[in-house]
DNA sequence: CGGTTGCACTTTTTT
DNA sequence: AGTGCAACCG
């Protein structure tokens, strides 16, 4: 086998480099994944590295996935003779096993991959013996969870959850911890009010999240990092097992991700980061490109190759996309090229408001789909909010056009599953507060707020796990007897059923499909509402993953960690509908890029009046991103009005088009030539001008709010109009 | 205790 | 517009 064969000189570069510190910058489309993959395989093949020696982390599961996918291929049938890692050594799994194309055997074959989450959770699973605050069976708490707990903890030290909201405290605490900053550190440096508290706040919720035996997904990576730092023969049993460390997506690391990574590196520094900070669009979870752009200053002597040549777009598609990024003031030089110099132009239109968009994309690939040039999976719309995905999915389902949705709403952030996902966390940790507040009266139990209270107090005083203080619930309890029994019902139920996972007597899927018929779950959903078919269909397809997995801990993990984005959509013919940021590291033929309009993109809380433009530049590298997923046509849009709120605002185009223009020549084309911006002179209007619209007739101006204008005509009709597009004209 | 009704808030992006 | 939460009544 020749690995080399089908690399250009940079790929080649990158793949025969195999000691030492290795910085790749690959540019959009330039193999990135081909690369790496082919890296790997060389490590594997021609160097002797055991796979359990290499750590490959990825952004996303899914890329994980795709990675271990290539991988396969490319090996072949090596995996026969590979001699399998330690029991430690399995495979992450990622993605349900059904989706994986590789059977439960050639997983000891593969290296560790994943994405920082999972691979933290899988370190820490295996430490957790050797570890003060991290549990065995630790639950996975999501920002759902953690807001749960936190309203509680708001509560309990009387703080109006209406002036602070527990939301706005979570992100400070997630962004406290993504710092490395614990609550001590927190409040010693708190001098605002609102730091205060949040600091009060932030001490009492991480005190009863370990009470519950849970980590959030910060604590994933904090946890694993205190672990590395703290324990040195932890350290160097982990930077003696990892020879080889691979990094995608450099560029979004965050403070906690970029200390783990420099705690992994043994003295061999054999680490491999990739990345572009062109692509860089997760600053505001704490991604910091400035990782990639000192990783020289971190290792030095490092090897930096840049993979510049795109094999994605067409000329005018990278040409337009470099003329938007290049406006970033602070970012890397670099320049694209492609081979591919024939290709259409990219075009931009307009649209009346967001219903007409999705009508104009529907009608479009319907167009070229009946015409036989093209499959509807071949195209892509890509937006920034997922709101705007309601306007395509009412137009396609209209106009027949089959299409999937990526990321919304989780399959396991569904109601129903998530209860019962709920009642098995507290199976497998007795302690879970959490979700035993979420089942505690689902189905309804006849137990509410003040025999809540009681149990509470009991269970506090009993110093008892929940499960156990639910099944020692007696009169002493002060629960009235009706209460009691429930409650002890439910406990004896949980016991039962974690009986039966501990000696194996039952599989997930067993435990599920029990715990449903005996908690008479299908009865609860069965309500008269629409939606109960839908509940009862998830219901079902939530016992059937389960039953893919062998153990409960494998498949709760599973469930924390996999976002929408993982969900296996089928390969269908479809058109797909996703957020800009979900779509990073995809492709496809014919990309839509929808909504470019001021407050969509760049997003309307962007502040751009502060005089730092770091916010600003992320949403043009957004756009960036989205434009490079095009191969051959690119078309974006934008509306002139659009329901925001339940209410109908004038918007105007996105200030990235302007970008576009300069230089264009005829260089767009489309319903809306690049020359409709140049008419964007605005006329100011006040209350009591009389104007005269082509379109209306005359009329007086009774509302000025910005450039949407209130005119009255003089034949009774009132309109709310946009100044830059209305051909007013005052009189 | 539990269901209903009305009101407030939402929307950035995700591991 | 849809959802989630608080207050109210049966």
């Amino acid at each position: 086998m020749n690995i080399f064969k089908n690399l250009n000189d940079a790929q080649r570069e990158a793949v025969e480099v195999t000691r030492g510190p290795l910085l790749i910058l690959a540019g959009a489309g330039s193999g990135k994944t081909k690369t790496l993959t082919h890296r790997i395989a060389n490590l594997v093949v021609n160097h002797g590295v055991q796979p359990g020696e290499i750590l490959a982390v990825t952004f996303t599961n899914k890329a994980a996935g795709e990675m271990r996918e290539r991988l396969g291929n490319l090996l072949g049938g090596a995996s026969e003779h590979a001699t399998p890692g330690s029991a430690q050594g399995r495979l992450a799994e990622v993605t349900p096993s059904r989706s994986s194309s590789f059977s439960a055997n050639s997983r000891n074959f593969f290296p560790y991959m994943g994405t920082f989450h999972s691979i933290c959770v899988r370190i820490l699973k295996i430490e957790a013996e050797n570890l003060e605050h991290v549990p065995k069976n630790f639950v996975i708490y999501d920002d759902d969870d953690r807001q749960a707990l936190i309203k509680r903890a708001m509560k309990e030290l009387s703080i109006d959850d209406k002036q602070l909201k527990p939301r706005a405290v979570s992100s400070m605490i997630s962004k406290a911890k993504n710092d490395c900053v614990g609550p001590d550190e927190f409040a010693a440096a708190a001098n605002h009010p609102i730091q205060k508290a949040v600091a009060q706040i932030y001490a009492r919720y991480e005190r009863a999240r370990r009470d519950t035996g849970a980590l959030d997904f910060d604590d994933l990576l904090l946890e694993t990092v205190r672990m590395l730092k703290n324990h040195p023969e932890i350290r160097q049993h982990w930077q003696g097992r990892f020879k080889y460390i691979l990094i995608d997506e450099y560029q979004d690391t965050n403070a906690v991700q970029y200390k783990m990574v420099k705690l992994l590196v043994n003295k061999d520094k054999n680490i491999c980061v990739v990345g572009d900070d062109w692509q860089s669009i997760y600053s505001w979870r704490g991604a910091d490109f400035t990782n990639i752009l000192n990783f020289e200053k971190d290792f030095p002597g490092a090897k930096v190759i840049k993979l510049e040549q795109n094999y994605r777009s067409t000329q005018p598609i990278l040409d337009a996309a470099h003329k938007v990024i290049t406006k970033n003031k602070n970012r890397t030089n670099k320049k694209l090229w492609t081979a591919i110099e024939q290709g259409e132009q990219v075009q931009i239109t307009r649209l009346n408001d967001e219903t007409e968009e999705a009508a104009m994309v529907a009608a479009r690939i319907l167009q070229r789909v009946s015409a036989g040039v093209r499959k509807f999976s071949d195209f892509a719309i890509l937006y920034r909010v997922n709101a705007q995905s309601y306007a395509f999915e009412r137009a396609f389902m209209q106009a027949h056009v089959p299409y999937r949705l990526v990321g919304g709403v989780r399959f396991y952030d569904r109601r129903e599953v998530k209860d019962i996902i709920a009642y098995l966390r507290l199976l497998y940790q007795p302690n879970d507060l959490v979700s035993f507040n979420r089942i505690v009266n689902m189905p309804v139990r006849g137990v509410g707020e003040a025999s809540l209270l009681k149990f509470n107090t009991y269970w506090a005083n009993s110093g008892a796990s929940i499960v156990e203080a639910l099944v020692a619930a007696d009169e002493d309890s002060g629960l009235t007897a009706r209460a009691r029994q429930n409650l002890n019902n439910l406990g004896n139920l949980l016991y039962l059923l974690r009986d039966k996972v501990e000696n194996g007597t039952a599989t997930p899927g067993e435990v599920v499909e029990e715990l449903v018929k005996e908690i008479g779950y299908k009865e609860h959903l069965n309500d008269d509402t629409p939606q109960a078919e839908d509940r009862l269909e998830n219901l079902g397809a939530l016992i059937s993953e389960a039953a893919h997995y062998e153990t409960l801990d494998e498949f709760l993990n599973d469930v924390a960690l996999l976002t929408s984005a993982d969900e296996d959509t089928g390969d269908k013919d479809k058109v797909t509908l996703m957020t800009l940021h979900v779509a990073k590291g995809l492709e496809f033929p014919v990309v839509f890029v929808v909504g470019l309009e001021e407050g969509l993109l760049p997003h309307a809380r962007v502040n751009d009046y502060t005089g730092d433009d770091s916010e600003l530049e992320e949403e043009r590298r957004l756009l960036y991103v989205g434009m490079t997923r095009a191969k051959e046509e690119l078309i974006m849009t934008h509306a002139s009005s659009r329901f925001v709120y339940g209410k109908r605002q004038y918007v105007l185009p996105s200030r990235f088009l302007e970008d576009l223009q300069e230089g264009a020549g005829n260089f767009f084309a489309g319903s809306t030539p690049a020359n409709t911006f140049e008419d964007f002179e605005i006329q100011p209007y006040e209350v009591g001008d009389r104007v005269k619209s082509m379109q209306f007739g005359v009329g007086s101006v009774v509302d000025v709010d910005g450039l949407a204008v209130r005119v009255n005509f003089d034949d009774g009709v009132s309109k709310l109009l946009n100044v830059q597009y209305a051909r007013l004209e005052k009189l």
